[in-house]
DNA sequence: AAACAAACAGACAAGTCTGTCTATATTTAT
DNA sequence: ATAAATATAGACAGACTTGTCTGTTTGTTT
């Protein structure tokens, strides 16, 4: 496995468990048994290397997604599947919620380069959730409940509010 | 005015504007005018200032969001008056969302001290939507829309989606 | 006026961080 | 095999962090 293999792989579980500020470079390069020479082969800042997490954080979260809700048939049971995906991931990560807006918690409000990146996963899921109801105004209304669905099972370290919205939205549908 | 009053006053927009993280101890004494004695004096470590940060901010956006939606006399208004507090915020804040959450992605996660008190805001903040709708499944579903839009406006310095859940809303009650 | 408490300035310890550098070793390609 | 690219270890700069400490000055209370 090459050294920018090795970078990759443990940033992707660092920085996801620890977070963007509290995971270093020192640490990283440690665990991935790299110099830190070559780490500044491959990523010429820690913001560079950021970027390249939540991209690649960006592929395996949808590609996890759509793999967990393919078996749904009809509209209904996607969505229901969609946030049977977020009790799964949950529990697989131990309730550390999105990288995503973690990360936009932790950067400067003015870091353009890290901040599109973040609203372009965003987007994709409102995309995502778009392309199943085919309704503007539905399927923002679902892309909210799962969006708070994510934080408050950070918060509150419970999928209480993930069963919730499930009743919510055979109410809507 | 007495030196931890400064030192709160200044914490108070630091925290919010900066971030916990980002805001050194040493700024905080600095633009305070305080010595550094004298804030180990009135607190004991960064953490406890953070413990009091977020109780000054709890009832500082309380009692904002109380006096804005006074005026409401129906239960249909004060709701959708409650999401315009959203709206108030974000331009008198510059869009820098909830400092809960936001601290929330800044702390470890075993940090059981800060943690509570951010969950007891969003606890009640929950009750404040159950003690104006009466109703279990509807107030989560009001507050877990609430909860988003804080984060999607932040994401997108935006109201956009702000605007969205009022409409959505409208359907619901 | 004397005594006590509180605030002051600022040096300091001990650690963290990112990023650069030198110099050596290993691998790959021609 | 020779040359070029890539990886290594690890020292180092320079700036930051929180928290402790000493000693001085101010203000209040008795």
């Amino acid at each position: 496995m090459l050294p920018k293999e090795r970078i990759l792989e443990k940033t992707f579980t660092l920085f996801h468990k620890q977070g963007y500020n509290a995971t270093g470079i020192n640490q990283i390069i440690e665990e991935a048994k790299v110099a830190k020479a070559s780490f500044y082969q491959h990523f010429k800042s820690k913001e560079d290397l950021c970027v390249a997490f939540l991209e690649q954080r960006h592929s395996f979260w949808f590609e996890q997604l759509v793999k967990f809700t393919a078996d749904a048939k009809d509209l209904n049971s996607k969505i229901d599947k969609s946030f049977d995906f977020l009790i799964y991931m949950n529990k697989k990560e131990d309730f550390r919620g999105c990288s995503f807006l973690n990360i936009l918690s932790e950067i400067p409000s003015d870091n353009v380069k890290i901040l599109s990146v973040i609203q372009n996963h965003k987007s994709d899921l409102q995309i995502y959730f778009r392309d199943i109801l085919k309704d503007d105004l539905l399927s923002d209304h679902v892309y909210l409940l799962f969006e708070s669905c994510i934080i408050e099972s950070q918060l509150f370290k419970s999928n209480k509010l993930i069963e919730q919205s499930k009743k919510i939205i055979q109410t809507l549908i």
